[in-house]
Parts: C-alpha cells; sequence; structure tokens
DNA sequence: TTTTTTTGGTGAAAAATTTCACAAAAATCA
DNA sequence: TGATTTTTGTGAAATTTTTCACCAAAAAAA
C-alpha cells in the first residue's frame, strides 16, 4: 500500500480530529462530517478511507472508535514513540513539557542542549543531557524520533548526530532545511515561511 | 497571475534562502542549487520562478539580490506587517520575544490574554492586553495577522474574535482546525501532527 | 574564431491527485 | 410494504502538478 503524502496528512489529522469526537460520546461520524473538520471534500475522505481498506455504514457513516482503532494500527499511530529534544531554548524548553504530546503516544524522553549553563538552569521533570552523551542516551532509551530546536546554524550538525545515532525521524523547528538519509523521515515547520505564506496570500 | 499554494510555499521558502546566500557574499545562484536546498527539482524552481515571469541569466543562473528583490515585491514579502499573538502561554510567550520575525518584516506589535495574572507576570518589551482591548488595539496599530496560542478549545473563538475584528491572516497553532471566512487565509501548525506523519511514514 | 559546456525557458507529456457519477445498501417514511 | 432518502465505495473523468525534452543564449575552452 503506497500512500501519497497528501494522504497520509489528511489520515493523521482525522486521526486527530476522532480523539475529539470520541471525547463528545458521538458513535458514528459521516465523511461529509470529516471533511468540514479537515478542510477537505467527502470524496477525499472516503477515498483515503478505502486506500486503507477501511469501510463505512451505509447511512451511518464511520463508526469513530473503530475507527480511530484501525487507522491507529493501519499507520501505526497506536503504539508509543520515544522521542528527544535538542537544543533546549526559548522553544526547545516549552515543548519539552508539552504533556498533550503524551496522550497522544509521543513520549519525550530525553532534552539535550551543548550549553551546561542551560542544562543546570532548566526546570523539568524529563531528564537533560549535554550533547555529548545523545549516543549513549538515544541507545539506552530507544529513542526513535528527534526534534531539533537549535539555532539555524547548528540544524544541519544536529541532524546529522541524530541520524548517526540512529534516529529515523526528525522534526525540524528551525528555519534551516535539513538533509537525511533517505531512509530518515524529515519535516520542517518553519513559522517564519508560515507568516510569508499567508503574507503572499494576503497580497496587497 | 494564479499560483497554486504549493508554487506560493515553494517561492517563499526560495525567498527565506536568498537571504541566507545573500550573507554568504554569493553573488548568483542556479536554479539546481535552489532546488537542493529547498528539496525539490531545478525544473520545478524554473517553472515556479517563470510564472511569476522572473527570469535568470544562461550559464550564470539567478542573481541573488535582484530575484530576492523581485520575489519580494511580487509575493508582497517586502513591506512590513503587523501581528498579534494571543495566548501568551508557554508557546506564546516564546514566539512573542522571537526576534528573526522582525528581520523578516513581520512586527509582532501586542500580545492578548485572557487572563490577567498572566498580563501582569509576563516580562516582554511587547504591549500586552487583555482579550477585551483587542477591537481597539487592532485597530489602532492596524494589525494584519492574528497568530492564535491558546488551548484548542478556545481556538475557534479566538479566530472568530480576530476577523471580527479584521484581521485577514491567521496562523494557528492549537490542535484544533479553525473555519474562517473565505477572505481569510489561516494556516495551521500542529506538532503533533507532524509527529503522526513521520510516525505514519516511519511504519513499523 | 569556433566549439563545447552550462544554464535557463517553456510547451508538451506524464504522473499524481482530486472530483465526479452513480450503483448499492440501509434507514426512514408514507 | 414500497418509495424515498442518505451515505458509502469506487472506477472513470477531470484537473492539477510535476517532469521531461529540447532550444537558445552566453560563457568558457580550444
Ligand atoms: N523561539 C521561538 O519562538 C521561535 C520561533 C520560530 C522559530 N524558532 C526556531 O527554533 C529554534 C530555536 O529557537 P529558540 O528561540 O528556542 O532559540 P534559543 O537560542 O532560545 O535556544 C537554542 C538552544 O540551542 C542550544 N544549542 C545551540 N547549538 C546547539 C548544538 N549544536 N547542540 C545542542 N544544543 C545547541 C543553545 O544552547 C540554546 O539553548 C531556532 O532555529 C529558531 O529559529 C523559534
Ligand atoms: N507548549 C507547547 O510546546 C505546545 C506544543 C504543541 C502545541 N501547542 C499548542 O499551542 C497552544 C498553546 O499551548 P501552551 O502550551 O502555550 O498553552 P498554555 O496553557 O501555556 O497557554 C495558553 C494561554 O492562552 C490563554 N487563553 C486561554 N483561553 C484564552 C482566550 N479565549 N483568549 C485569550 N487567551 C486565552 C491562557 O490564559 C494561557 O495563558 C495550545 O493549543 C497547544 O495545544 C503547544
Amino acid at each position: 500500500m503506497d500512500l501519497s503524502n497528501n494522504t497520509i496528512e489528511r489520515l493523521c489529522r482525522i486521526f486527530g480530529h476522532l480523539g475529539a469526537i470520541e471525547k463528545t460520546g458521538v458513535e458514528f461520524v459521516s465523511s461529509a462530517e470529516l471533511a468540514g473538520a479537515l478542510g477537505a471534500t467527502s470524496y477525499t475522505v472516503r477515498k483515503d478511507l478505502s486506500l486503507l481498506g477501511i469501510t463505512g455504514f451505509t447511512r451511518k457513516g464511520y463508526e469513530v472508535s473503530s475507527l480511530k482503532k484501525e487507522l491507529g494500527s493501519k499507520l501505526r499511530l497506536a503504539g508509543r514513540r520515544k522521542a528527544c529534544i535538542v537544543g533546549l531554548g526559548r522553544l526547545g524548553s516549552a515543548l519539552l513539557d508539552y504533556e498533550k504530546f503524551q496522550e497522544d503516544g509521543f513520549e519525550i524522553v530525553a532534552g539535550f542542549d551543548r550549553s551546561v549553563n542551560k542544562l543546570e538552569r532548566i526546570r523539568t521533570h524529563i531528564e537533560v543531557y549535554p550533547v555529548g552523551s545523545m549516543k549513549d542516551v538515544i541507545k539506552e532509551k530507544g529513542i526513535e524520533m528527534g526534534i531539533i530546536t537549535v539555532p539555524g546554524e547548528h540544524a544541519q550538525e544536529v541532524a546529522d548526530r541524530l541520524t548517526g545515532c540512529g534516529v529515523r525521524g526528525i522534526l525540524n523547528f528551525s528555519p534551516v532545511e535539513v538533509s537525511v538519509p533517505d531512509k530518515v523521515v524529515s519535516v520542517n515547520m518553519d513559522f517564519t515561511n508560515a507568516l510569508r505564506f499567508i503574507a503572499a496570500k494576503l497580497g496587497g
């Protein structure tokens, strides 16, 4: 099964949205409702789901809890994944303590910084380490994903280090696009570029 | 001229990358180099630029400074834009003091929170206000863009308020997709979904 | 000077993605 | 019961996006 990035992204959002629906106690959701919450069309939602072999019920829609379960297992979002954060400045330390990642199965189990000063000062219940111990900590804790929150100048160097330690997924918050080996999945979240995009769409 | 979102997004990234090249003093850049830095192909870069009527020089590429200038004016990224942040918690207050937005022409000129406590405690040189004064402040300062960093439950309400005050661009950091009037541009940055996407791509 | 190489520009082809159209199934209604 | 409505599932059509092929221009090399 070979899903496009667009499809994967939408399915992940559906998965997230199902969590919210679940809390309301609603049992069934139609493709049109999902589409509305996603900014997509009902066709697209149905097609995306059918690509995974997921089917709903005529005249009822999809059963919320079983859809969530199926998506979770088909997209491998059900298990727990361990992640670390490199760069414990303003942004990195905010992320370090964001409890909601836990709820979604993402466990931030370590923070790294090259400044001993930062490490000493930081107040968190998550263990923090100097970058030197990255290899050991990542191996030992079985960390799969790395979050980069260092200045752009150091982003590539950190990405190299992370992939060198066996990390296969990278979420990069620096404005510099990092290049990674083929097998590694990397996503860039460039806030400034998001603002540029908005400005460009606004025009005038 | 009707550019696709993909094209606009790439052009914005090129614009950002040109800033970095400019600092190195390099005068010309080829479509292949830009493509490399972007994770695109040289065809796409050339086509994107040509859609804007931007042309380069045979055997030299594009002149960095004039390309930046042209992109800036064609995409309206050259001027200064004023933005505000609503929700001054962990993330919002980190964004409030992120100086680099300034360098790119985005001026964060106000912060809003509904908690008086937060407002009193926050240490920043940017003016902060209770949400009640949003309308006045936005009008008075000419704020065009709003950044939402409140909990998901309040995101839609804040988006409504912002658009009600005339804000036309929204960058939403909450995990809840907000719906806005047609004329308003909104971008969602859902970190958890980015992690989900990575996890789904990783598989196993 | 002539040839070769590099790089951009662009219409056409190919590929990918989205939308559509409609059959089928089930709930609702008359 | 039988007609009607609603909603899924999906192959086909339409649209969009990307890639390709190849020409022209200019620099470099011969
Ligand atoms: N803070 C924001 O609101 C914000 C907004 C948009 C983008 N960003 C981006 O996020 C990244 C982090 O921003 P920030 O404001 O938190 O920066 P910051 O300067 O506050 O923190 C950066 C941290 O990274 C550490 N560091 C630097 N080089 C390192 C290395 N090689 N290995 C390990 N640690 C290293 C520093 O010691 C510091 O603690 C930057 O790339 C920035 O552009 C931040
Ligand atoms: N902190 C993170 O690292 C992080 C990571 C991922 C996503 N997010 C998302 O970003 C958003 C902010 O996260 P946070 O951790 O900074 O939250 P937070 O709880 O620290 O801060 C939220 C702030 O919003 C204010 N607020 C609440 N309702 C409001 C309203 N209606 N109008 C104005 N202000 C209001 C609160 O007073 C508070 O100061 C959330 O949606 C969260 O899911 C945060």
